[in-house]
DNA sequence: CATTTAAATTTATGTACTAAATTTAGAGAG
DNA sequence: CTCTCTAAATTTAGTACATAAATTTAAATG
């Protein structure tokens, strides 16, 4: 008699296979008791999985039996671990005048970064897949990584996508072409895009200030502001991905438009330079008001001057209505303030938390991010993570192809 | 040998029985053949789990078989209907100057509906629990409902309200004792607590213009603005419930504060009148701008009235500005005006639809509600129903509770 | 009353789990 | 070097829950 199994029937070994795999993937070497204690599965189970981990070719059984040397009596346990090197992903950052991109192993380590300088604006539409192609296989090369071992690449964009991935206002970059199709053909990889902004979320969810902080809101606050915002732990996008755009600061009083930080400090302090101040920055930036920086503005405040710290004044204020009017209207537990700035930007939060409260009931926590440079890659990386984690039992690490064929309907 | 069950394992049934009370919620008098073609099991396990369902109470066996008359060979096909009086839920909508509750069934049609003027604020603590105990014992009593078969009570209350149900700014009705633990204890109710326009959001969705609208914003705007937000389907909370608040319209040009159309309506009628302006509001009126209301303004300007008109083409552009602000940042696919002034808001919408634009990237769909002043009362029902649909498994109709005892561990 | 037919039941299998009994791989004692 | 001890792996038995195919069943009808 043929019979066959109901999908629902698998679900339950797709359910434990996933929690296994979870359970490894934080836990480093893990033998089938610890994972026993981890997922609340019987012995069986747990080695059974485990063996079908190692088959597919995500866990590795380690040759070296007790090592850890927690015990010595009884028969050694078998002892797994996640392969941190099964497969990798690509992040990639696509500003408005350079593309970074991060290669990282399953475990989110980077192992090579590469940086490009680029205008996305008038750049010929063939050219632009070329672009991004050839930035990954840099990238991948100086990895030592080849281009199958990677199961998703995730890009950010500095415009609305939604959570089909679908770009807004796609006159900028992707006008005219299909840059996921084309990328995906090419290499057989799964290119997903996402708003700059919520990457940057993600990144400072995962490494930055912001661990274990679920409602969460990250500003990119450079020379533009743009915000992405994380509720309940899920990323926000709205409509047609529209979700934490800024426009409305246009109509807010003292605020007026949606420049940022960096544009908003070198503006100011050229108005004080033409003004006639004296002041630090006129060293810093050799009298020549049209080379001052954000950077000389807040290295000049840092360094007691009092035009520049005025200027840093007036950027707490501002910061403060616009963090203010945000976080009424979207409650989270903390605001970071991230993008090419943050390094900066500490100094203008003791005055920030001071006038907040003048501007909504639920004032947040606030923070400057660490992560720097890279933070919009780096959230792109845990994107494609979180891609590969969610689909691990239906994709196959390179270090398992040559298993495939051999495994069949079996 | 002795034997168990690991959860895991039983994960499969409730998966299952949950697709299927699901399937025969909204489907009517159902065959088992169609039960398989809704949910893709085999008959065997169809049949074994309406038998169980039946058992629990969920569901009923019709004694008529072959009614619909579909067919007329064959052996006669068994007939389940999902039992819309298995259980029942009741909403209550907390409001500013009165208490509606509405008692509902499990289809969700209203059993009765009662209404109590009373004023939150001012009210000696230990009346308090008292009232929603009576109002909720008269909406049961004139619903010809046992309390028994109440299995969720959902309150909607005008304060931000957490994920977890915790009220923020208890100040005025919630203050110094526990609603939820009292009502919930006298009565064995499970009491959820949530946002007035949070309910109304859910209300919208279910049966009102928003059908089929994952991304949603309710504007309760009657004395004063509210908003309930959804995102995906999802109602969004934030760190403490204040996800929605539009306290961030003090800072908005054009806009000042929070006060909804009803005061403003009222507010710039009078200023017209004691203007001297020549106008049919002064005979609605009888001549006193004291008792001027929202209504008699769009009454006047719908009769053609040039002062009331002006009244409202300044609302207009004051809700354009609101509307735009919010959907900026929130970008929903529609955004619904309810409140008391709903039924007239109607006429705004054009000059709304025309404005917006100018206010936002993204200009949602605009309606205003049909739901009337029961919006939040069904909503809550909505709210409860859903936590009941979600816990079915795990909770037991009145009907069935006869047959708890004889289960037992079986 | 036999035939037809669609559905329900029954029976045989298959997957995936748990629990208990058994085996096994090393460490250390005699 | 063999024996004992022990913790883990493996094997075996049993349960839950599903499918598929064969069988039975309950009307409708010629």
């Amino acid at each position: 008699m043929q019979t066959g199994t109901a999908p629902s029937t698998q679900l339950v070994r797709r359910v434990n296979a996933t929690a296994m795999l979870k359970a490894m993937r934080g836990g480093g070497i893990l033998t089938g008791t610890e994972l026993m204690a981890a997922t609340g599965l019987s012995r069986a189970t747990v080695i059974s999985i485990c063996d079908e981990l190692v088959r597919l070719g995500w866990l590795q059984e380690l040759e070296n039996q007790r090592g850890a040397g927690d015990y010595v009596k009884g028969r050694p346990a078998r002892r797994f671990a996640f392969d941190d090197s099964a497969a990798s992903v690509i992040g990639i950052d696509i500003g408005a005048t350079k593309i970074t991109a991060i290669v990282a192993d399953m475990a989110g380590t980077p192992l090579s970064r590469v940086t490009t300088p680029f205008r996305t604006y008038n750049v010929p539409a063939n050219e632009r897949a070329d672009v991004l192609d050839r930035i990954a296989a840099d990238a991948l090369e100086k990895a030592g990584v080849t281009a199958d071992s990677v199961l998703a690449v995730s890009v950010g964009v500095a415009a609305p996508v939604s959570r089909e991935g679908e770009v807004l206002r796609a006159q900028e970059f992707w006008k005219s072409f299909d840059v996921r199709r084309i990328v995906s053909e090419r290499h057989g990889w799964h290119v997903l895009l996402e708003n700059d902004a919520n990457l940057a979320a993600l990144a400072e969810r995962w490494q930055g200030t912001a661990q274990g902080v679920d409602n969460l809101v990250v500003m990119l606050a450079g020379d533009r502001l743009g915000s992405g915002i994380l509720e309940s732990g899920r990323l926000l996008h709205g409509h047609v991905g529209g979700f934490g755009e800024l426009g409305f600061l246009d109509t807010v009083d003292g605020v007026g438009d949606t420049y940022g930080i960096a544009h908003y400090a070198a503006l100011w302090g050229r108005e004080a330079l033409v003004a006639g101040a004296e002041t630090k920055m006129r060293a810093l930036c050799g009298d020549d008001p049209q080379t001052l920086t954000a950077e000389m503005v807040f290295r000049a405040a840092a360094d007691g001057d009092e035009a520049a710290g005025g200027v840093l004044d007036r950027m707490a204020h501002r910061m403060a209505r616009v963090v203010g009017s945000i976080s009424t209207l979207v409650n989270p537990e903390l605001v970071v303030i991230a993008g090419a700035v943050a390094a900066s930007a500490g100094s203008l939060i003791p005055a920030m938390e001071q006038q907040i409260p003048d501007f909504t009931f639920t004032p947040p926590r606030l923070a400057t991010s660490t992560l720097g440079d890279g933070i919009v890659s780096l959230g792109a990386i845990r994107h494609a993570l979180d891609y590969v984690e969610e689909h691990a039992l239906d994709l196959y690490p390179a270090s398992a192809s040559h298993q495939m064929a051999a495994a069949g309907p079996a």
